[in-house]
DNA sequence: GGTGCTTGGTTGACGTTGTCAACATAAGCT
DNA sequence: AGCTTATGTTGACAACGTCAACCAAGCACC
């Protein structure tokens, strides 16, 4: 139905393909590989091609930080589909879930929460940040509502569990593997985390069941 | 006993005044004003009179994140010789410091936690990292064993302690605040998650006097 | 069905940056 | 004094972000 891509002069969907490249970049070469001329190269077009989509490099950067974003929340919702109750497990699986996506690719998760965007600059960012926020505190509450978390404090408990797990993947990821600290056993810290958690976020026996 | 440094030729200590303009530059002006000639025109030098003490850029802001890591240290042993014992509410009050520390400077805080330096390829900057890990570490040992804390899976609570502290940090630092998540308000935020976490610290009632 | 506007893409150019090679200067040792 | 080494400078280069000027395609409308 379409020409092909590669002989037409206009592209169709460069807004897009630039953050995939730039995406394939981060994943594969660091944050530093992204730069204009490389997404521009990789995408076949020239080199200021990107300044029709793009205010400037930073514009694009927040393009896929708001991507990862909305991939966190995708993922975190598909997880929980795949249980009838928010219970302690399913806690554990989301944030376990969410860890695995921040180590997969750490420049992104690096770009996603700690480049420095300013405030207000990135709406768009701010919103699917928030996004990621709500899902939590959603199933959070769910699981309250039904007696399957321990009930109260609700925003308290959301904060804990992002701030730890978060803190964790961001712990892992950009410090150095050494003897008192290995980062790079994810999974078992974090395991080790939700035990010492587990008192504060469990219901108090014999209410559940 | 010396002659005035502006009218030497050799500077006397230029690493460690790249340091101390680097780290200027971090705090007022943030990462991106970080460049080696900048650097050079701050202790007036010319530009790649830093490259007799860093092998690159990289080099000088590892050197960076290491005095960062250091002060923290620093700033957390003087917290706690304020308590004879470590009490979870000693324990707060070192990461509330600690909190305040990294809130007081976020572009140096990115840069200790989030700027993909690669693994063993600077070993100062992990000792440095260790050490921090080390000093909460004795912490909550000390807090145990006088029985003012929860005894018990040590490592686990002092990675949950970090991981939440640190990852609040980085989240009130990083994100924009919005209507469901005030970043700005971060000793609230604080205070809630170590309520939550408050059962899961203190040591059972009726054991510590 | 040509005319002109709007959007999308290209090329040339400029200033800045990290980095290196070649050179200059100081200090220390013998 | 002369040699060596550490330290600082200058010139140069390629890569980068960005912008102005220009070109190509699609579209609306008479």
């Amino acid at each position: 139905m379409n020409e092909p891509a590669h002989v037409r002069y206009h592209h169709g969907d460069l807004a897009n393909a630039c953050v995939e490249a730039a995406l394939g970049l981060i994943r594969h070469e660091g944050i530093d590989a992204v730069t204009l001329r490389a997404v521009a190269r990789q995408i076949g077009a020239s080199r200021s091609a990107p300044y029709r989509h793009f205010a400037d490099k930073r514009a694009l950067l927040a393009a896929c930080a708001e991507r990862g974003f909305r991939d966190l929340v995708t993922a975190a919702e598909s997880v929980l589909c795949g249980y009838t109750v928010v219970d302690l497990p399913a806690l554990i699986a989301v944030m376990r879930r969410y860890g695995e996506i921040g180590q997969a690719n750490p420049a992104l998760y690096r770009l996603m929460f700690a480049h420095g965007f300013t405030p207000a600059e990135w709406p768009a960012l701010t919103a699917a940040a928030d996004a990621a926020f709500a899902t939590l505190y959603g199933a959070i509450q769910a699981g309250q509502a039904s007696g399957h978390l321990a009930a109260g404090a609700t925003y308290s408990r959301v904060l804990l569990v992002w701030s730890s797990v978060h803190g964790l993947v961001s712990l892992c990821n950009d410090l150095a593997p050494s003897d008192i600290f290995d980062t790079r056993e994810f999974d078992a810290h974090l395991a080790a985390i939700f035990d010492v958690l587990a008192p504060a976020l469990a219901p108090e026996p014999g209410l559940t069941s």
